[in-house]
DNA sequence: AATTTATATTATAATCATTCTAAACTGTTG
DNA sequence: CAACAGTTTAGAATGATTATAATATAAATT
């Protein structure tokens, strides 16, 4: 839950223009109690059905992009058609219901820490993802 | 490196005609000694360049999907933009460098298992994949 | 081995999400 | 308030993937 000019600071801070489009995004995407997962459809249709003014969907791909480059969001990829993005920025895991499409965010209680004996040479690990999906036992296991 | 003969009983076998160009993509793909990574792009190209006789891009997209439905290729979506396929069915997981765009099979020297806790009730697990992005040191971590 | 039927391939067109363009607009700085 | 850089916008362009429907091929049937 931050407010307006938590939003403008947030933006300012990471050299972008606190737009009113942007602001409204921000306040869309932030002024929550708990992070989610969305869609750049999901975004847009949000705000097109909540908000009188409407944002072109060219300032909706740039913002979300923008806000992703500068770890505002991070994004999650299922399939080459299926990608989310996530509110929760720090490091966690996903359970992935192939039944409901929907995205479900791991804590350490869910799944334990992945043990990484060696890596390659000379590299840097930038990120460890564990993706789990489930669906019902009755379904397909594909 | 399979012959000729099983690629046609493979095929059959899962209720896909052995067509030329099937038998084709199969040699390509499955007559080596060692699994890889690739796109489709990448098939589409070696088999231009490799080979007198043309492949449509529709039938490799066909033929592609056919083999992931019936097991044969699994897929790994790196980002909504980036998405390999794989020879190596068995259970593994990636790394992924970001410098080279290379995806690498890891073994059960490299990321131990993974330990799942708790699972969603209700809720079969159908896969738990792993990718560790890695890139130079000296690069921007992201 | 000819006929029939179902399935597969092909070139091309259609689709659709995403990105580009360049004109108009807005936030910031002095 | 003027000037400038950065931003938004509608609409066009792009490009990967999928659909289409005519032709070809494999398998089943006679």
């Amino acid at each position: 839950m931050l407010k307006n000019s938590e939003f403008v600071s947030k933006l300012r801070n990471s050299g972008l223009r606190p737009t009113k489009q942007r602001l409204k995004i921000c306040e869309v995407l932030f002024n929550r109690d708990k992070t989610f997962h969305f869609t750049i459809n999901d975004l847009a249709k949000n705000i097109a059905e909540n908000f009188n003014e409407k944002i072109s969907l060219a300032t909706i791909y740039n913002t979300v992009h923008a806000f992703k480059d500068k770890g505002y969001l991070k994004e999650i990829t299922i399939s080459s058609d299926k990608s989310y993005f996530d509110t929760n920025i720090t490091k966690h895991h996903h359970f992935y219901d192939e039944d409901t499409n929907l995205l479900i965010d791991c804590n350490d209680n869910e799944i334990g820490k992945v043990n990484i004996k060696n890596n390659i040479t000379g590299k840097k690990i930038s990120s460890v993802e564990v993706l789990v999906r489930v669906a019902s036992d009755t379904q397909n296991q594909d």
